[in-house]
DNA sequence: GTAGGGTTAG
């Protein structure tokens, strides 16, 4: 009953002090303080209510609600729901999406047709495409980097093969490509090859690649080379400034060695005028490193330096503290700023919300909220994907939904971390027509979606047994040059052994082998099980084959 | 790209 009391008075402290403009609204995200006293007692239960929007679209089937109690799954389980397989074959989208995939019309297609077989090296990737009589694609090439940078053989064979090409050059983008895709794949020789190339031609390089090559050594762990490269830097052309020391620590500490960047900041700060951003890097550095006594004598050194500490070194400490769910910190920091006249901004707030969130005080949470309100500090989309995503994993998800709702009434528009958290949400509570909906107004929104959109809904189609929406969302996510992650490669995998699709995990197992990828062993015992029941003899051998040589490299 | 991202089901 307290609790209740509490949420009331709360509730209407939100509603009462809410922004007149560009905030939440959080009178209508509950409609009235009920639903957030209906939540706590657990009377709210999740459920796909009936879309108001569903009467206005036709072409969304209300399959959910709608099931034919008759249609059991058949021997082709694409036709498990035959009200869904018919919006999918109809939807116009959908449409295009397989006749893209049929039948390849554009040049885009077929090189991609052609990239996408399993090739030993680039020199045999060159060797195919001299033989197709095809000429460099004109306007496609940044997007086959996008398809294939996970795929260095194929990305590089037809980097050589174009190169190769009369009357076509590579770009300076198209060489920085190259240059990430290669660091990405480790293939360091390669790499450093390539930027001599670039060095060669003159203006090619610019602080981004060097940015890049530094943040590739440095995630290999290749500490060291990473600050040869900024020694050197000069060799390449690129001025030995500020900008080129801040992304070089960046670099190590995005690679996890504080200790790395603290050694190039002692050895190179003589050397140019730092900022702020120097000092912040490091402070972040030793903070995520849990080492807060190394990032206060930062701080301090700062200070001295003549930099004042700012919003960004403080709600690094924030975030450190919110690690450690030390909260009674978290506000003596917050104090502080406020005494120093620094204002906490929507990073800050977002990194305590999702905190109080996320340790399981729903209700301190949204104190939070109403402390930024106070402090008139305004919501952006990222705090807002933070609030929805608290609120879900509290099981309101229809305050969660009126976030989403809202956030376009006040003129913030929801990004791919929002679709991400909203469809990732519907996933897990087997909201396949929400799902796929959101996807759609994705597309309307020109949100641009990632392999965190595709992810849940690849493992729900799985889970589901939607076989035909599984192939539509692989056609779509080609089509939006996302290509498979290692971790979604094992979703399919395991999901297709469980839905009883043995030959198609055979074919997703091969693929992520290929292209290099070193499955789990659990993974392999799953399908290598999945396989002996089916007693398909040859494709285990197939799968001790290619593991084979795997670990012989 | 100075700080906010919620992996992997069983």
């Amino acid at each position: 009953m307290m609790m209740k009391m509490l949420l009331k008075t709360q509730t209407l402290n939100l509603i009462s002090r809410s922004h007149p403009q560009r905030t939440l609204n959080v009178n209508h995200l509950s409609h009235s303080f009920a639903l957030f006293t209906t939540t706590i007692t657990g009377n709210t239960k999740l459920s796909d209510s009936p879309d108001p929007d569903s009467s206005e679209s036709p072409d969304i089937p209300s399959w959910v609600t709608n099931q034919n109690p008759e249609s059991k799954p058949s021997e082709d389980d694409d036709f498990v729901i035959p009200s869904l397989a018919s919006w999918v074959e109809n939807h116009p989208k959908v449409k295009r999406f397989a006749i893209a995939t049929e039948k390849p019309q554009t040049q885009l297609d077929i090189f991609t047709q052609i990239l996408k077989k399993p090739y030993s090296s680039p020199e045999e990737v060159v060797d195919t495409l001299n033989r197709s009589s095809l000429s460099v694609p004109s306007v496609s090439v940044n997007r086959l980097w996008k398809r294939f940078h996970d795929c260095w053989i194929s990305a590089y064979g037809f980097f050589i093969w174009a190169k190769e090409q009369t009357g076509y050059n590579h770009d300076p983008q198209s060489y920085s490509f190259m240059v990430d895709i290669l660091g990405k794949a480790r293939k360091f020789d390669l790499m450093f090859d390539l930027l001599q190339e670039m060095n060669q031609l003159k203006g090619y390089i610019n602080l981004y690649t060097i940015v890049k090559v530094m943040r590739r050594l440095a995630r290999a762990g290749r500490f060291s080379e990473a600050i040869e490269v900024f020694r050197r830097v000069e060799e390449y052309g690129i001025e030995k400034d500020i900008m080129a020391l801040n992304g070089l620590l960046d670099a190590l500490i995005k690679g996890d060695s504080v200790e790395h960047a603290h050694e190039a900041f002692l050895e190179f700060k003589e050397c140019m005028p730092l900022n702020s951003s120097s000092f912040n890097t490091l402070i972040h550095g030793f903070c995520k490193a849990r080492k807060l006594e190394d990032a206060r004598k930062i701080l301090k050194e700062m200070k001295e330096y003549g930099c004042q500490p700012c919003v960004v070194s403080y709600t690094c400490f924030i975030e450190a503290y919110c690690r450690e769910k030390d909260f009674d910190n978290v506000d003596s920091v917050l104090d502080e700023m406020k005494k120093k006249g620094c204002t906490p901004n929507a990073v800050t707030y977002t990194i305590i919300m999702h905190a109080r969130g996320k340790s399981g005080t729903i209700g301190k949470a949204l104190e939070v909220y109403e402390m930024m309100k106070n402090d008139g500090c305004l919501p952006d989309s990222s705090f807002c994907s933070s609030l929805i995503f608290i609120l879900s994993k509290g099981g309101r998800l229809k305050d969660a939904d009126e976030i989403f709702e809202d956030m376009k009434k006040q003129g913030l528009k929801p990004t791919v971390l929002t679709y991400n958290t909203m469809i990732s949400l519907a996933c897990e509570h087997s909201l396949e027509e929400k799902a796929l909906k959101l996807l759609q107004r994705m597309e309307e929104d020109s949100c641009k979606p990632n392999v965190y959109t595709y992810k849940p809904l690849l493992r729900m189609c799985c889970r589901k047994k939607r076989m035909k929406v599984l192939n539509f969302l692989l056609s779509h996510m080609l089509n939006n040059d996302v290509s498979i992650d290692f971790s979604t490669y094992c979703v399919l995998v395991r999901g297709l052994c469980s839905c009883g699709k043995p030959e198609q995990a055979v074919a997703f197992f091969e693929e992520m082998v290929l292209k290099g990828m070193i499955p789990f062993d659990s993974l392999r015992k799953k399908l290598v099980e999945t396989l002996e029941k089916e007693n398909m003899t040859e494709a285990v051998e197939k799968i001790q084959r290619l593991m084979s040589n795997v670990t012989a490299e």
